[in-house]
DNA sequence: AAATGCGACAACCGCATTATC
DNA sequence: CGATAATGCGGTTGTCGCATT
């Protein structure tokens, strides 16, 4: 016995929105709202659409001061710093970027970031199939790609430059963090307001990652990291055959699959040093050539919006008194980041 | 001009989590 | 407290249009 479907889908409608449906959505939820109920707002407004459908829509395209395509280098930034820092938690990075939504971010990120840091085309769809017979296997491709990615996102983003490229600023590249689990071992929380994209930046500069930042998020992996060891001899993409993300060492293992029980693979070795050295060697750098990495150690917001509070020493407050993050159970690892 | 390849993006699917009964 | 429903999320797929062969 499988799970109930969440609509009947013979009577559904399926495929691309008519601006007609949309207008009818639109409409119903300007004047109503949702009314807290996605399942029964279809039949209320007269649309074949499964209750999920509408939503996704509403969200992601109906929605109020929804921006479409046209990334700043700003957001690009934004983006590839969360990714480094937490994976594809698309919707923790959508709430960083007013406007903008997860779905949009993802689709961007893999149709256009991820190239550009690899610097070259993805294989498509078509030519996956074939990946995997061909590819190298386990942690040789691990490290071989981990390598490029380090080299590509600097070149992309002239957060470093080295000799041979003929890009370079004259300084020392920052170090790509060695591949090991990022976060503790259990997801972030996946506590978001319904309207988490308008929700977030107060400061450009103190970014809140559903409740971590990019500072506590490398205290964390400092102190989790001897947990974590044994991520350094696992290669999920490999063990799964299902990951795509050629040359993107930790983000290669971030798929919600494979983290299962894990948090978003970054780095390895030291990541207290490593993180570190990598988001700030690039902050410092990039604050000539407008900034890679957020500048300031990010202030840690709870996902629910209450205190805002300054720095890593409040997160274990935060995470033991408010914030159940499910059956993982805190006793699951150690956070240590005020230890 | 037709076939094929590819990029971009909208939408769907299924799982995990949360809320409610 | 367990079962069920609803919601949220991330991965994947489908489709369209443009570029290339």
């Amino acid at each position: 016995m499988g799970r109930a479907p969440c609509c009947d889908k013979a009577s559904v409608k399926k495929g691309p929105w008519s601006p007609e449906e949309d207008a009818k959505l639109k409409a119903y939820i300007e004047e109503n709202g949702t009314g807290g109920n996605w399942i029964a707002l279809p039949q209320k407004i007269g649309l074949k659409r499964c209750g999920k459908s509408c939503r996704l829509r509403w969200l992601n395209y109906l929605r109020p001061n929804i921006k479409h395509g046209d990334f700043t280098e700003e957001e690009e930034h934004i983006i590839c710093s969360l990714y480094i820092s937490i994976g594809s938690r698309w919707s923790i990075i959508a709430a960083q970027l007013p406007g903008r939504t997860d779905n949009d971010i993802k689709n961007y990120w893999n149709t256009k970031l991820k190239k550009k840091l690899l610097g070259k085309r993805a294989p498509s769809r078509r030519a996956r199939a074939n990946q995997d017979h061909c590819g190298l296997a386990g942690g040789r491709r691990r490290s071989h790609l981990h390598m490029r990615l380090q080299g590509l996102y600097n070149s992309a983003f002239g957060c470093t430059t080295t000799s041979s490229n003929g890009g370079g600023v004259g300084v020392a590249p920052p170090q790509w963090p060695k591949l090991e689990a990022l976060l503790p071992s259990r997801p972030l929380p996946a506590v978001q307001p319904t309207d988490a994209v308008v929700a977030t930046v107060q400061h450009p500069h103190h970014l809140v990652v559903g409740g971590h930042t990019l500072a506590t998020a490398a205290a964390a992996a400092a102190t989790t990291s001897e947990a974590f060891q044994a991520a350094e001899h696992l290669d999920p993409a490999a063990a799964t055959g299902s990951n795509y993300m050629p040359g993107v060492a930790g983000v290669e293992m971030t798929s919600s699959s494979s983290m299962a029980g894990g948090g978003g693979f970054v780095a390895g070795y030291g990541l207290h040093d490593e993180l570190y050295d990598f988001l700030f060697k690039c902050e410092s750098i990039g604050g000539a050539q407008g900034g890679i990495i957020p500048s300031s150690l990010p202030e840690l917001q709870c996902p629910d919006g209450s205190a805002i509070i300054g720095a890593d020493e409040k997160f274990s407050t935060w995470t033991s008194s408010s914030c159940d993050y499910g059956s993982g159970g805190a006793g699951d690892y150690v956070l240590g980041y005020d230890q």
